[in-house]
DNA sequence: TAAATGGTTTGGAACGTTCCAAACGCTATT
DNA sequence: AATAGCGTTTGGAACGTTCCAAACCATTTA
């Protein structure tokens, strides 16, 4: 808890004596009204300055109701393409004139509910979720009905009816297997992921479909699940060797699984990019300055930043029209990606 | 803003009267008075389940002054130790009772002011920050001086009147250097890192005491400062391989930097832990599964935030007791560091 | 029986802001 | 000179909680 200053603290009164006016007008020009005069808005400034008066948004939420403080509730801060996203989202956040706050669900529904409970406490205005595996679409509804605006990053919940921004998920693994078999790779596994996150299906989605387009068989056998870290690449790697051993290429659910895939290539005397073709997913940075360099679908962690921002503002804008019938149009915004080519394939 | 629904929302009254109790003894509930009646107690939170209510910290925030509000201040969430970091400290923070939001300065000093000049008014309770660069004394000592609670980790400010949790830097980097020396690696250079930032100039100092314990010459022309993420790490490497092309081990700063090290000795036709040893600094995952693994001097994250958590206590209990005698005394805990030796050297 | 005790409960005031409707001060119009 | 109009300013009420001192009630004590 706060330390408990004697000192009160100081508030619109002082402001408002302090710069001979009253305290409405102090309150106007806090809240960035324009029917207050310049004069006295200069007057107030210089009051605030002089005063070291600090701003009581908690007073003022609960007087007004409204917020400006975003949740951002990301599935997993360790994994660097979150991190990165986290940091797009939270700059376009702030340059819209909100502030954000970032809290991590760690993969686990029943902290992403216990830290959503607290957040609701708080008064946000919007939650930007990547919602954790488990997430049902009942509970999101529900926290739709509170009257809470929420956004799905990433990943999409049957049947919620939020907005969702995501990366082209399936064109992504299309124009990758496109690749590889334009290369004339023929043994292509599809290495890790987890069937209970939406973007699984799609990325496979986009591979089965390049596959059937040049009528090729889709080799179910070697769509190898994982978790989605590093060590799950390693073992879907070994996993797939073990079922065809003269693998040729590999698609993987991310850049990080590729990670791993790559050492457990390496612990078998295989060389990711001649003995093994090799393609990930995400374009984190390291991918880039590796070697050899990582084949990879590049997503623009701040592309899907601002397109998120610009959903956040309609709904925004919305419900100051509409009152409060919450009829939202859950669109789905699917933001491009780009296969980058390197040495790895 | 949070959509305006015209239902009024639940408050203390209406769960009162839905228990047949007053106001005030809802209240008791909500602050887990311990004078208040069992009976009473069961009643109102059956209540509050029925009402479906949301206890508003912002009305309680203005009227006791208190929060429970915990920032985390980092300086780059893009960083995979930072990320770890924060992470266990976020569950120590929840532990404890309170709610932990994070935040990042991108490592702008900048950035820093304007994110806790944000946070100032929300009243949080305390600010556990690794500071960016040019963080100045001055302001961290007013920030105190405002009453809010400070803690820094992993860095020090000069002259900051706040307790801070460090890992061991010194021991860290002086066991590493002692391993190599032992080892019998003789031009080893010390890469990454940058004058403006505490941990630095620690690290630098383990591996300089160790060179001179064992009466070895301190190589002042490969210490290497760079950015401390992976291309710093190449260039680092670069420049001393241009400086000493007969290096035969290097210490890095921290093992992201020496993942770029490794890139950089690997397009040199250089074998990392063969042709030259190489030890980092965090131990982070991948360290342990890349091949050949990364040696490296092992930071508990787990245990910094279980510490910053003792301390956010001790700050607790003595602003509760001694009022507002803000004489804090700024103790400095150092957390071990353990080295581990894998196959890089 | 009356009074003291000690644990519970309670209504009113307060926290610092925004909202609202009324008042103000100025210029332009009648 | 009186009025209308318009932009600016203002005091009082309200937001939902906690604090506080007083009231209550069931026991125990005198």
């Amino acid at each position: 808890m706060r330390a408990n200053s004697s000192a009160k603290s100081v508030t619109v009164f002082d402001v408002a004596r302090h710069a001979g006016v009253s305290k409405s007008t102090v309150s106007l020009v806090l809240t960035r009204s324009d029917k207050v005069s310049d004069k006295a808005k200069l007057k107030v400034e210089a009051a605030i300055e002089a005063t070291g008066y600090v701003y009581n948004r908690e007073a003022a939420g609960l007087r007004s109701r409204r917020s400006n403080l975003v949740a951002i509730v990301i599935n997993d801060l360790t994994n660097p393409y979150s991190a990165q996203l986290v940091v797009g989202l939270e700059q376009h956040i702030r340059q819209m004139g909100m502030f954000s706050m970032i809290v991590n669900s760690g993969e686990s529904v029943d902290t992403q509910t216990e830290l959503v409970k607290n957040l609701k406490e708080y008064n946000v205005a919007a939650f930007i979720m990547c919602p954790a595996p488990g997430t049902t679409a009942q509970w999101t509804n529900d926290l739709v009905a509170q009257g809470f605006a929420v956004i799905h990053i990433m990943r999409e919940v049957e049947g919620a009816n939020v907005p969702s921004v995501l990366p082209d998920n399936i064109s992504g693994t299309r124009q990758a297997t496109r690749h590889l078999l334009d290369r004339g790779y023929q043994r292509i596994a599809f290495l890790g992921g987890n069937e209970s996150i939406s973007d699984y299906h799609q990325r496979l989605c986009g591979f089965i479909q390049a596959m059937t387009e040049v009528g090729a068989q889709c080799p179910e056998h070697l769509y190898i699940q994982s978790d989605t870290n590093r060590h799950g690449g390693r073992q879907a790697m070994a996993k797939a060797l073990e079922i065809e051993p003269n693998l040729d290429a590999v698609i993987c659910f991310s850049d990080v699984v590729a990670y791993g895939a790559i050492e457990q290539m390496r612990s078998c005397n295989k060389a990711p990019g001649k003995d093994i073709a090799i393609v990930g997913f995400d374009d984190l940075e390291d991918s880039r300055l590796m070697s050899p360099a990582l084949s990879t679908v590049h997503i623009d962690a701040d592309k899907i930043g601002e397109v998120v921002c610009q959903v956040l503002n309609n709904i925004q804008q919305k419900n100051l029209k509409q009152g409060n019938s919450k009829q939202s149009s859950p669109q789905k915004t699917l933001v491009d990606v780009e296969l980058i080519t390197r040495a790895s394939s």
